[in-house]
DNA sequence: TTGTGTGAATCCCTTCACAGCG
DNA sequence: CGCTGTGAAGGGATTCACACAA
């Protein structure tokens, strides 16, 4: 069932799901049918279980899924059902934002230290966050363990710390520079550019158009 | 040539285009070529052809694009040739930073002030942006034409803010809460679930899969 | 009967390849 | 020539529709 090609908004979507599984879990919610997820997160039903057919049988027939054996199993397939080391790049005022940003500690990701450049920033600490000189950037990645890095620094800043996290054993960046970052095939990147998805507002809002969910 | 039904990646992708011609010509760079610009992106010629073409003839055949022309050109089709009033609801640490990401302001998004519930947080000032009751909300927004909202309240607040917006006259929103909100259609919403971005990362870290750009 | 799992069909985006123009 | 603009071809995601199981 696995290693045939998946969709990337297959994943996206996955992750949608397990958020909103979490939240039923919350609630007490047992069972739940495609239909229903499908209308939580903004999908279709069709979507749902095809989505979930790439990686097995998680329903039962004629009833629907059990809300807290699918979270497990789609927490799996993602491979967030254990903690994830992370650390950001940048004290600016997003990346010290994201260290207390909820959604990140509830998911896993646990943000041990923000490393900046700048010496009046260095040393305090931040949401238990301890703030670190970008030089020892390295050695703490190695003797930490940290798999995860979010970089928060000015686009014009952005490419000489990807540099620097390549030559560390980091295994994947979150973006936030609104740039293009170059960096070897095995590191795995996503750029998150915000102010994107408001010109995508306004281009909509302008023109009319009718958009389904995701892009 | 309009009119068509255009792909909602197509215009992500335009908005990249232009954030990547805004920074060519703030480095004086006059002619460009679609191969130049997917490579500055990380797309391909045809797509930059083939999304331009969507909307008029840009180029000149065996020559290529003026960067600022086609700069301009493409921030009137997205409907950033002009200043979008907008406001921020949530006064919380990703709230405060985002008054002050230089990117929307550079793009032309004008924060003008920002909404909360919490009683010590209204009459603050943060980044020049006033915090203000969330029961001036509509008042606010009508009289001084706010068209977008961003929403960083916590998710369990964020519904009913969609809802209190929903009565303004507010056009778009932008919503950072993990939740899908019930909104009347005429108004345009994107979510951003800045942790679905981790999972998908973590997911092809778990897997070696290979992905392109723009999910 | 209900709702899943899934091949088949459909739809839509991407890519190709070349005519056309500078 | 070189590079754009674009129909046509190709490929991949969505939707359909139904067999099957509870």
């Amino acid at each position: 069932m696995l290693d045939q090609k998946i969709p990337l908004v297959t994943i996206y979507r996955l992750a949608s799901y397990s958020g909103y599984l979490s939240d039923l879990e919350a609630n007490h919610i047992k069972h739940i049918s495609s239909r229903e997820i499908a209308v939580g997160v903004g999908s279709t039903p069709a979507k749902v279980r095809k989505d979930l057919s790439y990686f097995g049988d998680f329903g039962k027939r004629g009833v629907g899924y059990v809300v807290s054996e699918l979270n497990i199993a789609i927490k799996r397939i993602l491979g967030i059902n254990r903690t994830w080391k992370t650390i950001l790049i940048g004290a600016g005022n997003l990346g010290s934002a994201l260290t207390s940003y909820a959604g990140f500690k509830n998911r896993g990701y646990e943000i041990s230290a923000i490393f900046d450049s700048n010496p009046k920033k260095v040393g305090t600490v931040v949401n238990h966050c301890p703030v670190l000189p970008i030089d020892e950037l390295d050695t703490y990645i190695k003797d930490n363990e940290i798999e995860l890095a979010i970089i928060t620094v000015p686009a014009d800043a952005a490419q000489e710390v990807a540099h620097r996290l390549s030559a560390t054993g980091i295994k994947g960046i979150l973006n936030f520079a609104p740039i293009k970052l170059e960096l070897p095939e095995h590191i795995v990147v996503r750029t998150l550019e915000l102010t994107r998805e408001l010109e995508v507002i306004s281009f909509i809002v302008n023109h009319g158009m009718q958009v389904d969910e995701h892009a």
